[in-house]
DNA sequence: AAAAGTTTATAACAATTCTTTATCCATATA
DNA sequence: TATATGGATAAAGAATTGTTATAAACTTTT
């Protein structure tokens, strides 16, 4: 079974924005449009999406500002930026809020489609879960339990090394106290929290010789693993 | 200690492929330049590069073919293809080979660093999105929640780098009240108003040492930080 | 099956973070 | 210049998180 995709497209010109949706729909990507930049955000605050297509020039918030306004929330989803303009600073300012492709109208369909595709392909693979991690010159394999530093081989516990396995899925965000609570120890009461503290301070000793990997606290949100 | 990333350049025009390489040199990247398929080839199976930017049209062996023997060694090294042609048919064989990005001459030097670092962002893990500013003398890392000075090195709270990520966000340009409230405290109330003061306050102290740096306040708006 | 060793949970207290309150200062407007 | 509204700062209070010690629950060894 595939997981169905989600795109917020936001597109001004009705004709143009009802054609995209009716193609992108037919291809399997399942796409809430927005006339403006305002419904767009209204919309990206109330759903969650795979990946966005913003207009450049729309009423209310244009594209930029939109973008802007989405990557505080979301710091990764992918952006494509599409412009009648071709003007260089234009495309540049778009990459610099951290755009993932920019294409100029006139396109074609199939042009939008191969490079959201070629994006997704790329994006897919980021978040999957994996079995070895490399923490800085820490390698941690999640099936032997173990953090290895050349010769240097430290085993962890069950509890130890599940905690950090779900870190590195979470890496660079907010690992949520309840979620992590849910998934290791079944139950979120208030001894398991303090549990969990105790795990995070064993794993932030085996991290310590490690300056560029750290595991922060989000005061009353989580824990993140920066690196 | 940054990681450099190897390129294999394509490129049988002699003057665009000197120019290109020299330029990508210059912005960091070790860049392999061969000015046809076949010793594009030679030079993919006897070294390991991060990724391929192929121009279509070269003698011996064209981009395409290139690309496809490429896959069959590696499924997964991002590829760019330059090229004069900005026929259709053209654009989608190579995304069909798997392409990331798809560039049609005459295009800029920057254009092709951006769209180059964009697919490297997405490629090497989420932590190159990593925004880091630079706050006169402080560099602010807003992953890691640390000011840092030289070996000096402070640690933000939470709320302390998020409503500094935001400023930074809107540097020189009024940050409203109200849009910092909603975006960090969720509820824009009166405490939570009180609340982001003493935040401000605690954020000047952090950085009453660079001068070139200042929260400033607009009244009845909000603050800009202006530098 | 007792002893020894590991792992996990709990308790107690310390430290940090965030919120609220109180008091004083600044700015806008009449 | 009086007055209301908005902002600055310090300090107290409440909640969350960090650390260490120790107890309890398992496993493995003898």
């Amino acid at each position: 079974m595939e997981k169905e995709y989600k795109l917020l497209l936001a597109e001004d010109d009705e004709n143009l924005g009802m054609l995209l949706r009716e193609y992108l729909e037919a291809k399997g990507y399942e796409t809430d449009l927005c006339p403006d930049g305002e419904e767009a955000y209204k919309a990206f605050t109330t759903n969650t999406y795979d990946l966005c297509v913003l207009d450049v020039m729309m009423p209310k918030k244009d594209g930029f500002t939109l973008a802007k306004d989405i990557r505080l929330i979301n710091a990764d989803i992918p952006i494509i930026f599409l412009t009648a303009k071709s003007m260089k600073e234009d495309v540049f300012q778009g990459f610099k809020i951290g755009a993932d492709d920019y294409i100029t109208k006139p396109f074609s369909m199939e042009e939008l489609l191969f490079r959201l595709e070629a994006i997704i392909r790329r994006t897919k693979g980021s978040n999957a879960i994996q079995d070895v991690y490399q923490l800085g010159k820490f390698t941690f394999d999640t099936q032997k339990q173990q953090l290895i530093d050349g010769d240097n081989v430290v085993k962890l516990t069950t509890k130890e090394s599940e905690l950090l396995k779900l870190l590195c899925n979470n890496a660079n965000k907010v690992l949520e106290r309840n979620f992590a609570l849910k998934t290791i120890w079944v139950d979120d009461n208030y001894f398991n929290a303090r549990s969990m503290d105790v795990y995070i301070t064993k794993l932030r000793k085996h991290l310590k010789e490690e300056t560029s990997v750290e595991i922060i606290n989000v005061h009353g949100k989580g824990y993140k693993l920066v690196m």
